[in-house]
DNA sequence: TTGGTTGCAAACACTTTGCAGCTGA
DNA sequence: TCAGCTGCAAAGTGTTTGCAACCAA
């Protein structure tokens, strides 16, 4: 992807996304709190994709205090400023992934339960093919597909 | 509708797979009562996709006295017997489908809410491409992709 | 007769909301 | 100070389960 112009105030280093969450939120009138960094630390090091009850429990590991209405209001929060976004699991769950710039499906292996991601190449063949079939413009973020990974399906 | 009758026991007509339903379940051992023509009169004339509480509220305006644990637990039955299959929408709702025997995927608009059907060649580019990919087996009735229909993307 | 079914109500898991009090800027 | 935020508790989804009564075969 081409990289994108760095930012005055309110737009995300893609080097370090999460460096500048705290400036970025209170460039917006919004507040840093310590609930809001235990979230934000827990993210920093996934790195990938967890649905809303994981999170919840990681930072209730770190801090047993945290509330699931603060986890998933802060969510949203950070959804409005672009730095996670959710889909949904085969299963009906709430699933979040961090850095949004590389949009990419999920693949979920409905025997072993795990979650891989789509490679670039392979989800721009299935963007085509909708727009090809149905003039679809397809959200590759909530695209994820369920069968059997190569693993289990021997 | 047509009376049934038909098939040697437990195979399913293709021509209509409905008309059987009686004697396929009875041939397993299990009955055939007045809620379960009701949802599967209800699921004749569907043919489509519906979401499990769509069912619940179009058996409850013919029967009124209609419960959700019955319409859930006959479907478990049907897709036993392999008349319906459920997928997720993008939502996270149960969403079932009538007809197996055309296996398929589904695209859904999140902006005006519809649901399409993917042409049985898009879903074989989306199978070959996860093949190709991951050498993942993909189960295409379980592909809910989200995006925005030709019409809502003007 | 008898085991599959039903309806009800209660339990579920996950998510959302209202509100009074707290707190970061 | 004072909006934004938090925690709690309660409500809300949609789905599942336990159980006694029921009824199709």
């Amino acid at each position: 992807m081409p990289q994108e112009q760095l930012q005055p105030d309110s737009t995300v280093d893609e080097a370090d996304p999460w460096g500048g969450v705290a400036t970025l939120l209170r460039s917006k009138g919004l507040r840093w709190t310590p609930q809001r960094r235990v979230l934000v630390d827990v993210l920093r090091e996934q790195e990938g994709h967890v649905t809303a009850t994981e999170l919840i429990a990681r930072c209730r590991q770190r801090e047993p205090t945290t509330t699931p209405s603060t986890v998933y209001r802060t969510l949203d929060v950070l959804e409005d400023v672009g730095l996670v976004r959710h889909a949904h699991t085969p299963d009906g769950r709430e699933e979040y992934h961090v850095l949004p710039e590389h949009v990419h499906g999920h693949v979920f292996c409905s025997d072993c339960g795990t979650t891989w991601e789509l490679r670039s190449e392979t989800g721009a063949a299935i963007v085509e093919a909708l727009a090809a079939d149905l003039g679809f413009v397809v959200d590759l973020s909530h695209v994820t597909i369920a069968g059997r990974c190569r693993c289990c399906d021997d």
